[in-house]
DNA sequence: ACCTACATGTAACCCGTTACATGATTTG
DNA sequence: CAAATCATGTAACGGGTTACATGTAGGT
């Protein structure tokens, strides 16, 4: 079994209660490297375990803003996070169209695979700063530091490999035009 | 935009005629690692590369074996590949159900969290030992090699840092139970 | 006897994204 | 005056996977 958008709400939610749009903005800041979901798919998830008795709202209204629902996890929400987690195989997936680019580069016109690595390296760098930025905060449990530092040791890795290919590289994947 | 399994096919075809059940092994010998496809996809992509004009198809008969469909790429799908491998957006993006279940260890039973990381370290040690094969092949253009060694250094450094995790974490993400 | 490899194809399903509707308030 | 932030929600669409149907031959 794979996870899906809800158990990432039952655990944010374990965290303590949220709406949906604070969800969003958790997903953003705190594991946008391993995975995302937008509202369009938060909302549903959120209706569908209130549905299941794995969370409650309460509304709250605001004056000069539209009211928010604050979603809590229940007791059986909090059981079913621990059962899914410990249940789900713990895999892995990179799905990375730039590798797909450089494995074809000798298709590509030329400059177009320098600017690639590069483009590649900037936001590698990027994700390394923000990361940096996390790692940073005391507020982190092991684990989530554990993800953090998993992270960094990944893009370190890219950024120094990429780093020595747009050395490497001249133009065009090693001048191997054929065809 | 991002890759499909349309792109990928015309991107292997490009490389010799295939038939759809040849693609599928292609794709999982050569880009296990960034990218995938089954049947359910490749099949549909065909036909509907060839609607499109960008591959051809003749049958080959075989005894005692279902016959085969062996496309080939027309000129103008070498052409839209070329096209679209440079308009692809260069993007990456991981989708880890480790690293959420590492996120979330200190709602994890006893145990559970060193069996992922060792789990996680052996799949690790697969892939490499897996890639540095690949590496070996004299026929890659440089452009493969490029993603079989950074494949190479992404799952070192996964590797090393799982290793030193494995030291680390004693059991329950260091000790750290709440609740 | 059963599984695997060979080989193609389709339909049901799943889960997600994009785009839209609504609407006040703040910032550039 | 436009754009972003706050806040929720839905419908259309998309693109994939899983599972099934079909059938032979060879290995265990």
């Amino acid at each position: 079994m794979t996870i899906h958008v809800s158990t990432l709400c039952l655990g944010a939610l374990s965290l303590g209660e949220a709406s949906g749009y604070e969800l969003k903005k958790f997903f953003e800041e705190t594991f946008a490297h391993f995975h995302s979901a937008s509202f369009g798919s938060i909302y549903p998830a959120l209706s569908h375990l209130e549905r299941d008795g794995l969370v409650t709202h309460r509304v709250e209204e605001q004056t000069h803003r539209p009211a928010r629902k604050i979603y809590t996890l229940t007791a059986n929400g909090r059981q079913r996070l621990a059962q899914t987690l410990d249940e789900v195989e713990t895999g892995e997936q990179l799905r990375s169209d730039f590798l797909v680019q450089m494995f074809f580069a000798h298709l590509l016109p030329a400059g177009r695979v320098a600017a690639a690595v590069s483009g590649r390296l900037a936001a590698t760098e990027a994700q390394i700063a923000y990361l940096e930025q996390v790692e940073a905060r005391a507020d982190l449990l092991p684990g989530m530091r554990f993800t953090v530092r998993y992270g960094l040791a990944v893009n370190r890795a890219k950024r120094d490999f990429l780093r020595s290919a747009e050395a490497h590289v001249p133009d065009t994947a090693g001048g191997c035009t054929d065809e």
